[in-house]
DNA sequence: TTGAAAGCGCTAACAG
DNA sequence: CTGTTAGCGCTTTCAA
């Protein structure tokens, strides 16, 4: 192997420059408050004027920690990245992280029970886990979740005594947005679901339920549009196709609505004039198309970043909820 | 801080198990070849027993390697993960990792120069990286490059000589593309392209201008399209509303060409009939939508396990050229 | 072919 | 509040 120089000041030379000892030097990089504000000013000094960054393979060898956190992303990758929605969780997370000591290492899970990822999880290669977006079909996860401290994005499927997780309420918020319809006149309201092997799916469904039986209304057609563009579209198509044209329809993401929008405008149908239209997520892509989507908004990138600060405090020893449910809101556009 | 148990086994307990010191149990670990057979043996069953995985931290430290690969991705996110192409370009990388001892460690790129990513990288914090998808106007980059072994994804806004790259042939890919289309009987071409900070969307388009030159046609529209589903469909309209209507259209992307359908569909014009469409990458939306997209295929998950491969090597000391260009071809199916 | 010895750069008791 | 002292688990000369 070619030799990588490593950061070429090590902590030593911080204390020489600073006139103190390793440990004092140590423990100002750590945040230990036992240090008197001269020494503080000293030691802060020489590292800015070193640009000492410490090694993190002598740091995680003492300290027993491996100041890693994994980032695992169900294989089905097509749907992960297509949607606008988990970039920015992505980014929320990331942000957080590159505020903290740790790295992000991705992986890309593979449902293979024997996977290396897994053992390499297990083996306490990493100090804990994100994992966002899995199904009732993921198995593995369970064996990440014994290995290690694990914060998942979204209720898990399974909900556990130790599992951790940040969510909306999607109960709450296909109800809401189903009530907005209603309250705009709307009396035969559809909709496109994600896949129902995701409990923010199931919810959101339960919401635009909900909200029906307390209007005294008969639900309309529901369809899975498997929280993708073209499934949202294909959707859409079926609702049409199914007999009674709805006067609208609430989608249970942008990215859907956004497939919903282009079939009902193959169709020839105007959005609201003819059908009205509410998403869910209030992504890019609710501004980015024409009509312009009402929608029920989430935090996206602070929920990515909640995810990142609940491991770490846990990491850290500090107590916290077991979850953590975000606000969401309706944002009214031109689309309902 | 919150302990996290280390693989309980180390080395040391390896040699005693093997009767041999810890020096010969590190050869066999890393492949030494000076090793008798015997102890060769008695050191793997030992292994294999105690179920010793070696650990990353003080392996680390002694070996002055990370063994940590960087995925830089750039800020701007949305457009990065809305692209299915590159949901493939990261599992190939990914998949090759995997197979490797190599962990991915994922950046997203903020151009503020004071980053503290191109810092952490800078400092020899991990082995090497791979930067996918640059723009002209990303800084960072040199950077990073001047600090560690870099392998780009798609060829360098500036190439240097130790530039490493892994791309197609995207002049040709254009070139050959737009053949297709006035092989077809086609003669008023227009040409929906990437971004021009980027050097694939520059020599698609060059590839495009090409092809008519060559067949004496006079170039059609040329529109921006940004690489995105929405800017395709902006671009698409722009053409239309620019003048005389083309009878096809090379989208540089399956996500542009994507756009230009639902423009074209909502102007009331039937593709292939009325404007034949190609697109650029043959990715899951090629077959998503209808009509099925022809396109021109590039390997997305060969080019990441590709880019893997070469850094790995690189880092390996093995010679390899500075680029790998990988076959495009044409995927003929509705659309043109 | 093998073992002994010397660290890699850092953290963490433990005294003081 | 600060320095001293031991390692963390592994690789890597250097001799044998």
């Amino acid at each position: 192997m070619t030799d990588r120089l490593p950061s070429p000041v090590t902590i030593e030379e911080v204390a020489a420059a600073a006139g103190v000892s390793r440990s004092t030097v140590s423990r100002v990089v750590n945040g230990a408050t036992s240090v008197s504000p001269s020494a503080l000013e000293a030691v802060s000094k020489a590292i800015s004027d070193l640009h000492y960054v410490p090694n993190r393979a002598a740091r995680s060898l003492a300290s027993r920690q491996t100041l890693a956190i994994a980032l695992v992303v169900p294989e089905e990758t097509t749907r992960f990245f297509g949607d606008p929605f988990f970039a920015a969780i992505v980014s929320g997370i990331n942000a957080r992280i590159a505020r903290s000591d740790y790295v992000l290492n991705l992986f890309i899970a593979n449902s293979d029970p024997g996977d290396k990822m897994t053992s390499y999880l297990s083996r306490g290669n990493v100090d804990g886990a994100i994992i966002v977006s899995h199904h009732t079909s993921d198995t593995f996860i369970d064996r990440i979740a014994d290995a290690v401290p694990v914060v998942y994005g979204g209720r898990p499927v399974k909900l556990r005594d130790d599992d951790y997780y940040v969510d909306v309420d999607n109960v709450r918020g296909g109800r809401e947005a189903t009530e907005y319809l209603i309250g705009r006149g709307h009396r035969r309201i559809a909709t496109i679901t994600g896949p129902q092997t995701m409990p923010a799916a199931m919810d959101r469904l339960t919401g635009w339920r909900e909200a029906l039986a307390a209007a005294g209304l008969t639900p309309g057609a529901v369809e899975n549009g498997n929280f993708t563009d073209e499934g949202g579209a294909e959707a859409m198509r079926r609702i049409l196709a199914s007999g009674e044209r709805p006067d609208a329809v609430f989608a249970a993401s942008d990215l859907m609505a956004r497939g919903a929008l282009h079939a009902l405008a193959a169709a020839g149908l105007r959005v609201p004039e003819d059908v009205a239209l509410i998403g869910f997520d209030d992504s890019p892509i609710a501004t980015s198309v024409s009509p312009a989507l009402t929608t029920m908004r989430q935090p996206s990138f602070l929920q990515g970043e909640e995810m990142a600060s609940m491991l770490i405090d846990r990491l850290a020893g500090i107590a916290i909820p077991n979850s953590r449910i975000m606000p969401t809101g309706l944002v009214v556009r031109e689309s309902a």
